[in-house]
RNA sequence: CGGGGCAUAGUGAAACGGCUAUCACGAGUCUUUUGGGAAGAUUUAUUCUGAGUUCGAAUCUCAGUGCCCCGACCA
């Protein structure tokens, strides 16, 4: 991608009308605008952020089975008059007040898996959609972090057997922490006990990655690592003799729940020997997360993106000096770049200086940055530099594929 | 939903109730520039909306709307 072609700009101080500082950042370097509190537009460079972390998520998904639907975002008020749901204060409501726009879904899913679980043989299932939520949010704040319509991943899945239901539990535990893996944030993120909030007797958990900008506070015990919300924090931990807990902020970047028969008793769903089926649900807020990482990676300069996330793998910035040779030789190894499939974003620009493109390659966040000026020309070499390291240095032009191909991996 | 704050050019800011609403950056045109946010010339506004007070309102009052923050809420 030539940057002389994204119609997105950056800019230089920070719109006075957010303090979090993801949307600080996401709005200067041009990944996302903001329309109205909690309502975000994903401009190019923010929508590739999204769709990596889309493919992630869909990756591990399927890695466990799960199937993946789209359901509406268009839903009946006769759905949610059978779970009790309809006048929760989220939903926004349309269409003369007998159509909701969907916060969750168990609501569409469950009728929708009653039309095709027939009998017991035809479990377990697991079903899960990317989509765009809304939720009428009495206070939107934080930039990505809590907004009013936001994309989330959800997922239901259906069993036979409580231990069936347990057993994919673990599954959904792990498949949740390859995420985090994959994103660079597991190493602070931690599976906390939650309770099972109005509508399930049992706990559920919660994956909590610890940033001050977070609105939750998790409870980590100082003897066995046990993590607690503050809903069902006790004086000690029960687990481990009454250790101390230390207390953390945290934002909520996963919750997956036993739902065990609370919406399959109400629609319906059971199996030919009349036994309600068990169910959980499995959610994770696909915007939020990115606001997340870009809450925990980040420098005075700007974001600091996982290679498995940034929108482009490599950030090539030409410094011409007015020199058209080393333009036109920037623009080869453009190519040479692009035809080898790498991720590039290619800063062409003429009319900025070299301060400028360089100041807004660290706010960008590419991972890896090659500067070809006729500095490095002079010795037949580009600058490379890591966004979270310190220092660059040159490579020769000739092993500029092997370098990039060795530092993406 | 309670409390507080803010609303001026594309962006960020300034302006005692009083002169043509100022500055920086951006953007447009022209010339010169290019390794950490260049220089000159020139162009760039319905001061959120509505009402009121006043000879006179960006400035004061009332109402509305929007945004931010704290709290409450939060599958």
């Amino acid at each position: 991608m030539k940057q002389s072609d994204l119609f997105t700009k950056t800019l230089r101080e920070n719109p006075s009308d957010e303090k979090s500082l993801n949307a600080q950042l996401l709005i200067r370097a041009g990944f996302v605008d903001k329309l109205s509190s909690g309502v975000y537009t994903y401009l190019p460079l923010g929508l590739r952020v999204i769709k990596k972390i889309q493919n992630i998520v869909r990756e591990e998904m399927d890695n466990i089975g799960g199937q993946e639907i789209l359901m509406p975002s268009l839903t009946p008020k006769e759905n949610w008059v059978i779970s009790g749901r309809w006048n929760v204060e989220e939903m926004y409501k349309i269409i003369g007040e007998d159509t909701g726009l969907g916060w969750t879904h168990e609501e569409v899913v469950t009728p929708l898996i009653k039309k095709y679980i027939l009998s017991h043989k035809d479990l377990p299932k697991s079903v899960y959609q990317i989509q765009t939520k809304f939720r009428n949010e009495p206070r939107a704040k934080s930039g990505l972090l809590r907004g009013r319509e936001f994309i989330m991943k959800d997922m239901y899945s259906f069993h036979e057997t409580e231990e069936d239901l347990n057993e994919y539990y673990e599954k959904i535990k792990q498949a949740y922490f390859n995420i985090y893996e994959r994103c660079d944030i597991k190493r602070i993120t931690y599976l906390a006990v939650a309770s099972g909030g109005k509508f399930s007797e049992k706990y559920s958990h919660e994956f909590q990655t610890l940033t001050d900008a977070g609105e939750d506070i998790i409870y980590i015990c100082s003897g066995c690592n046990t993590v607690f919300n503050k809903e069902i924090k006790t004086e000690k931990c029960p687990n481990c003799g009454g250790a101390d807990f230390i207390e953390n902020k945290s934002i909520e970047v996963g919750n997956i729940f036993k739902l065990n028969t609370t919406y399959s008793e109400p629609f319906g769903l059971k199996t030919e020997k009349n036994q309600p089926i068990l169910m959980g649900c499995y959610g994770l807020g696909i915007s939020r997360l990115m606001g997340a990482i870009v809450e925990v990676s980040n420098d005075a300069k700007g974001i600091i993106w996982p290679r498995s996330v940034a929108p482009y793998q490599i950030h090539l910035v030409e410094i011409t000096g007015d020199e058209n040779s080393v333009k036109q030789k920037a623009q080869k190894i453009y190519e040479i770049l692009q035809n080898k499939n790498f991720e590039v974003l290619y800063d062409n620009r003429d009319e900025k200086t070299a301060g400028e493109k360089l100041n807004d390659s660290d706010l960008m966040g590419i991972p890896l940055r090659v500067v070809v000026s006729k500095k490095t020309l002079s010795e037949d070499s580009v600058e490379v530099k890591s966004r979270n390291a310190d220092d660059a240095c040159l490579i020769k032009i000739t092993d500029i594929t092997n370098y990039v191909e060795k530092s993406i991996q």
